[in-house]
DNA sequence: TAATAAAGTTAGACTTATCTAACATTAAAA
DNA sequence: TTTTAATGTTAGATAAGTCTAACTTTATTA
């Protein structure tokens, strides 16, 4: 069985891997947060053991056990995310961080629990998609709000990116998941949109919010 | 914070202290399923942290916030225990191995949210007490069945020891805590027990099962 | 293309938690 | 009470995961 840390590489890998199409050791030591040396010996580690492919200079390429290993861990996260929200009351602001430790949690049937009490979820609390137990994803390309016209009518079905700051902010403007929003202006300027949604008074987005925010059109 | 390995040294050493009146090393070393060695450098350390009093060859004794930090953890164990049960639909053999793991979680909220979905329960599935927040545990005396007299009527609430394997055996006799016993009989020669509860015939128990199930007077 | 910068690698050390082998102390038995 | 058995301790090794310092390779730019 893979150790919490492995679990925690795989997972990066994966994140990465739909982030960019070449992995460095730097990337990884990065978002990982531990020195080069470190990821490189990891890396050495994970080759060894079949789940990347490791060639000295070279880039970081995860094999189809890696791939299916890493979408187990992934899986495992976001179902305790959703548990989490759905079944204990949590905000989406504060899951992150316990499901991080939750997600080494070695039982299958704990998580596959979860999955029936939650009626087989497709997303987590921020709409990033549950891969099933084969590790197939369903990897949807949504539109960004930032590439909506004034006019549209489109629905928030998800966050490209979700910090807990990020969370609360869309918490005070009272943003969530499933709501209509309608795009009243776009201004050349600064690429900030105006939308209007639910009983709110209109609120202006700016770019870097508005690239956040995934959407399906109504 | 402590790591998982001081958290299960410290359960040891209090569910220790409920059996016995002087732990020893070897104690410690064999409930943990460690060497001896192991066992000891581990008790020096939790000396230097204050949470045991450790002198060369003399018997472990826990200090008050080493009593504190274990009720903690034995806490996040029970809660757990309580809640795969009651909101997940964990049969009560199947629970241990999976506490034995969440309990390490780092999460105040994490645990504190299970204490208010299960309306403060005051026990786990088993019968055994949970800690309240200040570490402090209603160490109750159950009378065991065994010690029962014929004739008398009591109520399963608690069990000495709950292995998955002896748990499975009184889910093949449908006895669970809350039911009402009535000793039919007591065989001097065996000090096996016969006793009759809901629609079951009458089931005689080994001395070894009555001795493990705790009751109270009806 | 040669010099410089960036990224990657190796070597060696540290911490935690574990082990075995050897030695020391306390407790039990003859 | 002396011997033997049981228990406890020390010393030194190992594995996982991490680090810093020094060196190598690849990429960039002048």
């Amino acid at each position: 069985m893979a150790t919490p840390t492995v679990e925690n590489y795989l997972k990066a890998l994966h994140m990465l891997a739909n982030e960019k199409d070449q992995i460095n050791v730097s990337d990884l030591s990065e978002i990982l947060q531990v020195s080069t040396p470190t990821a490189n010996s990891m890396a050495k580690k994970l080759h060894q053991s079949g789940l990347i492919i490791y060639e000295k200079y070279r880039p970081l390429v995860l094999t189809d056990k890696g791939k299916l290993e890493a979408a187990k861990v992934i899986r495992k996260h976001r179902l305790t995310e959703m548990f989490l929200v759905e079944k204990m009351g949590f905000g989406w602001e504060e899951v992150h961080e316990i499901a991080e430790q939750i997600e080494h949690i070695q039982s299958r049937e704990f998580f596959d629990r979860m999955d029936i009490l939650l009626g087989n979820p497709s997303t987590d609390p921020h709409g990033s998609p549950i891969p099933d137990k084969d590790g197939h994803m369903a990897e949807k390309d949504y539109k960004r709000l930032s590439q909506c016209q004034k006019g549209d009518a489109v629905v928030l079905v998800a966050l490209a990116f979700s910090s807990s700051e990020f969370l609360q902010y869309l918490n005070e403007k009272e943003l969530k998941l499933g709501l209509t929003l309608e795009v009243l202006h776009k201004e050349d300027f600064d690429g900030s949109t105006t939308i209007k949604y639910e009983n709110n008074p209109s609120v202006t987005l700016s770019k870097m919010v508005a690239e956040i925010l995934l959407v399906e059109a109504v």
